[in-house]
RNA sequence: GCGGCCAUCGUUCAAUGGUAGGACAGUGGAUUGUGGUUCCACGAACGAGGGUUCGAUUCCCUCUGGCCGCCCCA
């Protein structure tokens, strides 16, 4: 209102054509919104169009590196009985305790959105008898996992992880590889990234060294931090990560967990760590990292950012670990296993904040313009056609301004525009415009597909390479004579109208 | 789950106890069928609810959501 107060000229509440869908009658239309617009839910997030091409690249190197390892891809639903997490996952950890959407069903069954991909998998490898096919199993998978928690920049409540798991084979060059496996995705998609690694040996050299660190704690019970002392009794591990000056302090001399490993587990450790020297994974000792999630045993390792492994605040990319109890625990065979598991989103919020270049996805090479209804009718069908030939099409059939498609056909950077008018429809023909040149050349509408097909196998020259020196002249003479052989009437753009070339008539 | 900071057009950033302005993006123009630059115009926001007040986008409370730290984790 008050702006039609002051620009009376301009507004006109009368007829929106678009705003008033319904309702006919009535007085005051309201421009203003009647319902209040909807929340996202807490930690949830929508991927727009402008992000898919970091999911699209996470997720072919993903497939890639999945296929090239040798991992078959398995989906499991994303629900699950949540006695599945409390008893994979453990009934202590925060997870299970504070972390899971869980809820009961009209049946009256206790469910819970996925938290982690690692139970489910480990279900239906026993679900479906994997230990009677030849071993080992090697799975690939990939979905959304909930966690009820504070979300963050980079931590969300619904979000997304992949996984690399092996199952069946207790071999320590299994974990090395995988290890390997990891570094390479990260590599792949453009980050630099190492590896940290520890051994938190078996059930029994864990109990014992549990036992070691709480009695060192105790004796320093005076220095460390409150939090310290409730973990104490809690989760002793945890310990060894605390940031606190005083704990950091204690931390120097507290028992090593490698000191605990039996002889089968540090010799297991020392074979991984051999076979990662082997395929030169950096990567760092870590005798202090511990996993929060209780079905880690032998080789636990995070993967974060190679100018992060000394930072405080430092999240992991990717974390994993050998679990050979975990198969046994939920009601299989005793089956060893191994594998780790990334985060979508924390990888994407890494390739943003480090500017990897991303290519585009979707980046159409060809727009066809049409001017009038005929031209319109006509470009449908080519559109079509090139679709089928593998072509990356755009078009704006709705629009009947030329220059408005030129306009979009700039934006969209495609490297030809089709342009069809009465003229062309009349002689059969159409225009192909070089967008980078504006060179136009007239071709038989029949061809103009194939056409179209053989430019765009040529290279595309270099995008307005900034001044570049002598570049090198092969591909300019390449290009040249086939522009003439087919003598197409390269008409340039606006010089010519004057001295048009008698080939027309 | 705990503590702190924050919430204005699609995006980003202003101003204000008397209903908000710019930039970018968008849409439409600058004579007939030609893009990138330029110029003009237009559309577009105070997260929700309550309170104080003559009057709240502005002050207070609650909710919702975001960010930071903690817990924990990918």
């Amino acid at each position: 209102m008050p702006k039609s107060a002051k620009n009376p000229a301009a507004a006109k509440p009368a007829e929106k054509p678009a705003k008033p869908a319904e309702k006919p009658g009535e007085e005051a239309p309201k421009p203003k919104r009647t319902a209040p617009a909807p929340n996202l839910l807490r930690g949830m997030k929508d991927i727009l169009p402008g992000d898919q091409k970091y999911w699209a690249l996470v997720r072919n190197a993903a497939d890639h590196l999945a296929a090239t390892f040798g991992f078959d891809r398995v989906d499991t639903p994303i629900l699950e009985e949540t006695a599945l997490f409390v008893r994979g996952v453990g009934k202590q950890t925060d997870i299970v305790e504070k972390e899971m959407f869980s809820f009961v069903d009209q049946g009256g069954e206790s469910m819970t959105l996925r938290p982690e991909l690692t139970a489910p998998l480990a279900r239906a490898y026993i679900n479906h008898g994997m230990w009677n096919h030849p071993q080992p199993i090697k799975w690939y998978t990939w979905g959304q996992v909930f966690r009820h928690e504070r979300p963050q920049a980079g931590r969300y409540r619904q979000f997304t992880q992949a996984g690399l798991d092996v199952f069946g084979d207790r071999h320590p060059v299994i974990d090395a590889n995988l290890i390997f496996a990891a570094h390479t995705l990260f590599k792949d998609v453009g980050l630099d990234a190492i590896v940290l690694v520890n051994s938190i040996g078996d059930a029994a050299s864990r109990e014992q060294f549990k036992e070691q660190l709480v009695a060192y704690y105790r004796s320093k019970r005076s220095q460390i931090c409150e939090n310290c002392k409730k973990r104490l009794q809690r989760n002793p591990m945890r310990v060894l990560d605390c940031k606190e000056e005083g704990c950091v302090a204690v931390k120097a001399e507290a028992p090593q967990i490698v000191d605990f490993l039996n002889e089968e587990s540090k010799n297991h450790f020392i074979r991984v760590l051999e076979y990662l020297d082997e395929l030169e994974v950096p990567y760092q000792l870590q005798p202090h990292l511990v996993r929060g999630l209780d079905y880690y045993s032998h080789t636990v390792f995070e993967v974060v950012g190679s100018d992060d492994a000394e930072k405080h605040g430092q999240v992991a990319l990717a974390a994993g670990g050998r679990y050979d109890a975990l198969i046994e625990t939920l009601g299989g065979q005793p089956t060893a296993a191994c594998g780790f598991s990334w985060g979508i989103e924390r990888v994407i919020l890494r390739l943003k904040e480090k500017q990897v270049s991303v290519p585009d996805i979707n980046q159409p090479e060809v727009f066809v313009a049409q001017l009038g209804e005929p031209a319109r009718r006509k470009t449908l069908a080519l559109f079509n056609a090139l679709r089928k030939d593998g072509v990356q099409v755009a078009e704006s059939f709705s629009r009947d301004a030329l220059k408005q498609q030129l306009e979009i056909a700039n934006r969209l950077g495609v490297r030809y525009t089709v342009i069809l008018g009465q003229k062309e429809v009349l002689d059969g023909t159409a225009l192909i415009r070089d967008m980078d040149s504006g060179i136009q050349e007239i071709v038989d509408f029949k061809k103009c597909a194939a056409e179209l097909k053989r430019k765009l196998a040529m290279p595309a020259p270099p995008k307005a390479a900034p001044p570049a020196p002598p570049q090198e002249e092969e591909p300019l003479l390449a290009e040249e004579p086939l522009l003439k052989e087919e003598e197409p009437e390269a008409v340039e753009e606006e010089g010519k109208k004057g001295k048009k070339k008698k080939g027309d008539e």
